[in-house]
DNA sequence: CCCATTTCGTTTTTT
DNA sequence: ACGAAATGGG
């Protein structure tokens, strides 16, 4: 292990620390004070408090729209305005890289000069800086590969199918989902292994699963996403001269989205925020670490300044393992915290925030807390009941393109939904309509196969012992190298004790037909070339630097143009190979990009970047584009107007949610989140049928929008008037209150609770409008029969003649050939149509 | 070993 | 409905 003088920080490193924190402990005197005058102007009380309290830890408790990020870039600027703290001491934890790179530029705002050193990012990339470093001190290759869902996923998948796994019943999703878990609970495979059941077959199979995993994992020296920060961990624990490092270094720590860090960020967190002990302090200085001035009288390192933000109700990611109680307990964990409420909303109206107000409050276990603004009611909520989810995306689009004549710019809207699948509906009639839009997150460029096609090749020369990365290429493009070929290869390499890229290499020997032999040792030799091109100058070899080595781009285009990937594809019969070439060509001009934009930086900063790019990172704000995203990806941002769709039961909450402990209390939060992303103007809407695997289901209205009062919201077309076409067939419908729990009603959630609520707390006039909804149907025309030729009346589309019946049961779909509208297909349960 | 056809499962959210 | 993966013939 080395110790070195960390190469952040700024020189004059050494003389300057002590009158530094000479400084420190005079809080605000001469040139401090003005500044902090400076820095805290136009600051509420509780938002100055928040930024000037000095102490071991400070909990900032920010509702939604609070001037939480003003409140750190504030406290971030005035300690190193104040000359607290050099700009290297600090760490601050964003939820996104978007996030982290508006801070830096807020704070260096704020002081008016580059703050270099300065440590501003997310968990992940914080981890894999520490952990590039000091890779050699836990067994890694500091040009480790980080591993996503996908590599994960199909890594299991060979495990399971070697071990006949499936036959118990592990998919390759399961195992994922519980090797995630355990490593958020910082429980690697030794502490899981003294810990089996070994009577239950379930638990020893998977034990095996994680155990090959774990070693497959070791032998690419790759880490999945959740080992980037249980790994930290490790080598904290495990080498207290390395964690002093960061522990000396970090004096004040500061962590945003706090409610959504689980066990293994908190554990980083508290062995960060670790005093350094007195015989570790003697150690770093025996290496020439400076330590002088900054020993406490025991002679100890004080443990960084903690600062962390969060809002339990804005708490959405309990599923990967977040756990609320960080928050909850930080008075606890920390001893001596201050906490600092911010309540004022700087961002919504009043009827939005009434609105959000009233639905978490729904939410028991927590503290009450209501956001309230001094900048008036401003516009009702717009509601809005479509028969389908395409009338629900018009709607919509005509919203938006109303509110855009109004001169409200496309960027400065959003559509939000709970699932990824929802976007379909939307995307059809944004096309059609020629608005401008832009999916956020999704099926994200890097995801393609072509460009992770491409990606491989590059890992595959950044990281030789990466067998993942060399299998998927060995056969793209295609060059005869088939399954017996690469497991003879793997076995090879098996029995000889050889890197799989070693037994390529070695390929001659193996007795295969000339041609296989020869496609093998080819890519063997372009993969060593675009390695040497690596190799820095013997210059910056000496200083440390990448100066001499190749470019990102030079390398990609060497391995694109030698491998014939994209000449394979432009040469293909497929008519979607050449959107794939045009792809490729694409991710060449991103390294392009990426050299232009950070000179000096290696292939390895490349693909780590690549890695670790958010959802929310794609954001452009420069863009004119209305912004779709899950209601996740939504979490910290911000628009005038945003539309929060699918509000119905089965999707908010979603159907996997309800069987899980604190499932619709997170799906609430969920909702919350939503509603409080609005500035002006919110839409709410839903659906009464959607498709989901290619069949229409009745959709019920969320229970969530019960929940919101009902003078807020005006609905330009309410459940009930959906459902009943304004109290045309109230009767039948009435006619089934009670009778719910039957076979008609299907996944309405409706509980007696919400019935007596809404009963109590709805004005006389809504009544009848939402009682269709609160009684569990929709518009129902029972065991209406039709068959072909059969004449009908739509409400919207007049008479026809029914041409065909499809579909069984609730689901039969009748075709109609209407005299004035044309051929439609209408789900007869609930079309507003009536028999001849 | 390659390609075409059939079958299957997929939809919760993500670093 | 759609795309990925399994199957089977060339």
């Amino acid at each position: 292990m080395t110790l070195i003088l960390d190469p952040d920080d700024p020189t004059g490193w050494r003389e300057a620390p002590v009158s530094a924190t000479d400084e420190r402990s005079g809080a605000a005197h001469g040139a401090g004070h003005a500044a902090s005058d400076r820095l805290t102007a136009g600051l509420n009380p509780q938002q100055r408090e928040a930024v000037e309290y000095r102490g071991p830890a400070l909990l900032i408790v920010a509702g939604a729209g609070s001037g939480k990020t003003r409140v750190l870039t504030h406290r971030i600027a005035s300690l190193i305005d104040g000359r607290e703290a050099w700009p290297s001491q600090i760490l601050a934890i964003t939820f996104t890289n978007k996030a982290a790179a508006e801070m830096r530029e807020r704070v260096e705002a704020l002081l008016g000069e580059a703050a270099g050193g300065m440590w501003i990012s997310t968990f992940h990339s914080a981890c894999v800086r520490i952990l590039r470093r000091e890779a050699e001190a836990i067994g890694l290759s500091s040009t480790f590969t980080i591993y996503d869902s996908a590599d994960q996923r199909t890594i299991l998948k060979r495990i399971i199918k070697e071990l006949d796994a499936d036959t118990l019943g592990f998919t390759p999703a399961s195992a994922q989902a519980k090797i995630s878990k355990l490593k958020n609970e910082l429980s690697d495979v030794e502490t899981f292994a003294r810990n089996v059941n070994t009577n239950d077959p379930n638990e020893v199979m998977f034990l095996e699963i994680f155990r090959q995993y774990t070693r497959r994992l070791r032998d690419a020296s790759a880490l999945d996403f959740d080992d980037l920060i249980s790994e930290t961990v490790y080598l904290f624990r495990a080498f207290p001269k390395v964690a002093a490092l960061y522990q000396r270094r970090f004096r004040h720590i500061l962590v945003d989205e706090y409610q959504d860090t689980n066990h293994a960020q908190y554990a980083l967190i508290r062995e960060l925020t670790r005093p350094v002990e007195p015989d570790v302090v003697a150690e770093l200085d025996a290496h020439g670490v400076l330590v002088r001035g900054m020993t406490d009288a025991s002679g100890r390192i004080p443990g960084a300044s903690l600062t962390v933000v969060g809002d339990s109700d804005q708490s959405i990611y309990a599923f990967r393992g977040a756990d609320i109680r960080n928050i909850v307990e930080f008075e606890r964990d920390f001893p001596g915290a201050k906490v600092v409420l911010l309540e004022q909303n700087y961002r919504s109206t009043q009827n939005i925030l009434s609105a959000a107000n009233a639905v978490i409050s729904n939410n028991f276990d927590r503290k009450d807390k209501k956001l309230w603004t001094a900048d008036g009611d401003g516009d009702k909520i717009t509601g809005y009941t479509g028969y389908t989810a395409h009338d629900e995306a018009q709607f919509v689009v005509d919203e938006i393109e109303a509110l855009h004549r109004a001169g409200v710019a496309y960027r400065d809207m959003a559509v939000f939904y709970r699932t990824n699948a929802q976007t379909r509906a939307l995307e059809e009639i944004f096309v059609r309509s020629a608005v401008p839009y832009r999916v956020v997150g999704g099926t994200k460029f890097y995801e393609r196969a072509e460009i992770k096609d491409a990606m491989a090749y590059l890992i595959a020369v950044a990281n030789p012992l990466d067998e993942l990365a060399l299998r998927r290429i060995l056969n793209t493009p295609k060059r005869g190298i088939g399954p017996a070929t690469e497991t003879s290869l793997a076995s090879f390499a098996e029995q000889n004790d050889l890197s799989f890229r070693q037994a390529m290499r070695a390929a001659d020997g193996l007795g295969l037909g000339p041609k296989v032999t020869k496609a093998i040792t080819d890519l063997a030799n372009v993969l060593d070339e675009a390695a040497a091109m690596l190799v820095p100058s013997q210059k910056g070899i000496d200083e440390g630097t990448n100066e001499g080595a190749a470019k990102v781009s030079d390398v990609l285009a060497l391995l694109l143009d030698r491998s014939g990937l994209v000449a394979a594809l432009r040469g293909s019969r497929d008519p979607q190979d050449e959107t794939r070439a045009e792809n490729v060509e694409e991710l060449l001009a991103q390294t392009k990009d990426f050299d232009r934009e950070n000179p000096g930086a290696t292939l390895v900063d490349f693909l780590t970047q690549v890695s670790l790019v958010a959802a929310a990172d794609e954001l452009d704000d420069a863009s004119g584009t209305v912004s779709l995203m899950t209601l996740h990806t939504a979490k910290g941002l911000e628009y005038h107007a945003v539309f929060l769709t699918g509000l119905e039961e089965g999707l908010l909450p979603h159907q996997m949610s309800a069987s899980e402990p604190g499932g619709p209390a997170e799906e609430r939060r969920l909702f919350y989140v939503g509603i409080t992303r609005a500035r002006k103007r919110l839409f709410l809407s839903l659906a009464m049928s959607r498709a989901q695997f290619g069949e229409v289901s009745v959709a019920m209205p969320s229970r969530y929008l019960q929940e919101i009062p009902d003078e807020l919201v005006d609905w330009k077309q309410s459940p009930g008037m959906a459902n009943s076409r304004g109290g045309s067939q109230p009767r039948a419908l009435n006619a089934r209150r009670g009778g719910y729990g039957g076979a008609g009603g299907g996944a309405w959630g409706t509980r007696d609770r919400d019935l007596e609520r809404f009963s109590v707390t709805k004005s006389a006039a809504t009544k009848t409008e939402w009682a269709n909804r609160v009684t569990g149907t929709v518009r129902d025309n029972g065991d209406l029969t039709l068959e072909a030729g059969d004449r009908i009346r739509h409400t919207d589309f007049g008479e026809g003649t029914v041409r065909q019946v499809t579909g069984e049961g609730s689901k039969r779909i009748a075709h109609v050939a209407f005299d004035a509208a044309g051929q439609k297909k209408l789900l007869i349960k609930i079309a507003p149509i009536e028999k001849l």
